[in-house]
DNA sequence: CGATTATTTTAATCTAGATTAAAATTTTTG
DNA sequence: CAAAAATTTTAATCTAGATTAAAATAATCG
């Protein structure tokens, strides 16, 4: 008790402090596999002890299902605004991952690998899931869109979801905080999933 | 004892079942990680007992190991085998999607996802981790070949690894094993990570 | 078939790491 | 500054799941 009767400055510094935790646990996670990756190993990232974290999460089991909502609101929010700001289906594509790409290797980051779905509790993992695939639909009905608009070449739309997600979910397994790898991915990724490899287009 | 004395049919039967169990880790790690999978849940696959398991590894830590050298050799047989059929860059690079994609989603599937190096003993981590940086490193040189005999558009190669990498190694995430999904993996992949999204070309 | 070897199971341990409760410390507030 | 609330630590538990040893079963071979 006490999180619920404090004031602002509290709050404010309670939920730094959990945000903290959030992004330390999605680095081990990242780096180390959940497995790998103890309550001591996240705490020592802050500075603290294993028994600290409890006080901002119930177990182990919410750190991870509080990481994998943060990287859901990550992706959510870059396509939202890749919807809002793109001119057509292929300028939003490219921008949802140039947004999400920056997102990840920017301020925002690390942002945890959905790895460990299966080991959430039924509640958590259910929810997970849904805005996962609603995620996933959406962005196909982007690519949808592109085909209309005539933007996008006519594709098996859920395969190319699968690829573009697969490119991009699978970067914080390989950027670990480089300032200048983090410049090459975010000027790179958009064109080359997008525009692909052929010259002169 | 017994394994080295043993007959031909004896180290077939042996590797045979050694096999299975690979595939059944694999399949386990990458449904519902590694962490939350127990020896038990991959025994239970092959209708034995978890203490079975141990006839045929050390531990834990050599099953994870063994099913990462099963994957690092499924990814370099399908790079050298598309480097031995292809004619330019671009065509060994979408022979290689091919047929590294058709051996994950095929017979010799599932491949386990590499996700859990960190928690590999030191050994295994520097040899699992020399070869798959071999691997990029050769996939590099073939986008460089591919840009310079003109089939491949300039481009940072490094990126661009780790772009197709990634929808590659995120394959096993998704793909459950839906022969009619198989299909389209193996039809839609080469072209769209060769290729790109952009009509007319 | 009997003996030898291969494979699996049963039944204990053993252990890292998650979890908890109470005490100590730090921060805030009036 | 003193009291109250917030945060962290210390010091035990507690437990799932890995590991092991010995016994049991199955396969093979002469």
């Amino acid at each position: 008790m006490g999180k619920r009767l404090a004031q602002q400055t509290e709050e404010t510094r309670f939920q730094l402090q959990k945000g903290r935790m959030l992004r330390a646990a999605a680095r081990c996670f990242n780096e180390k596999g959940y497995s790998g990756s103890s309550l001591r190993d996240v705490a020592n990232i802050l500075g603290l002890t294993d028994a600290a974290l409890y006080y901002y999460v119930r177990n182990k089991e919410e750190l991870v299902y509080l990481c994998y909502v943060r990287a859901a609101e990550v992706g959510r929010e870059s396509l939202h605004r890749a919807i809002a700001e793109g001119r057509d289906g292929l300028d939003i594509v490219a921008r949802y991952i140039r947004y999400h790409v920056e997102a990840m290797v920017g301020e925002r980051g690390p942002v945890a690998i959905m790895s460990e779905i299966p080991s959430l509790k039924p509640e958590h993992r259910e929810e997970i899931l849904a805005v996962s695939r609603e995620h996933g639909a959406l962005f196909e009905r982007i690519l949808e869109q592109g085909i209309a608009d005539g933007s996008i070449a006519p594709c098996d739309v859920r395969m190319t979801g699968n690829a573009i997600m697969g490119a991009l979910n699978w970067v914080p397994k390989w950027f670990h905080g480089d300032a200048s790898v983090a410049q090459q991915v975010v000027a790179e990724f958009p064109h080359i999933l997008s525009a692909g490899l052929r010259p002169d287009n």
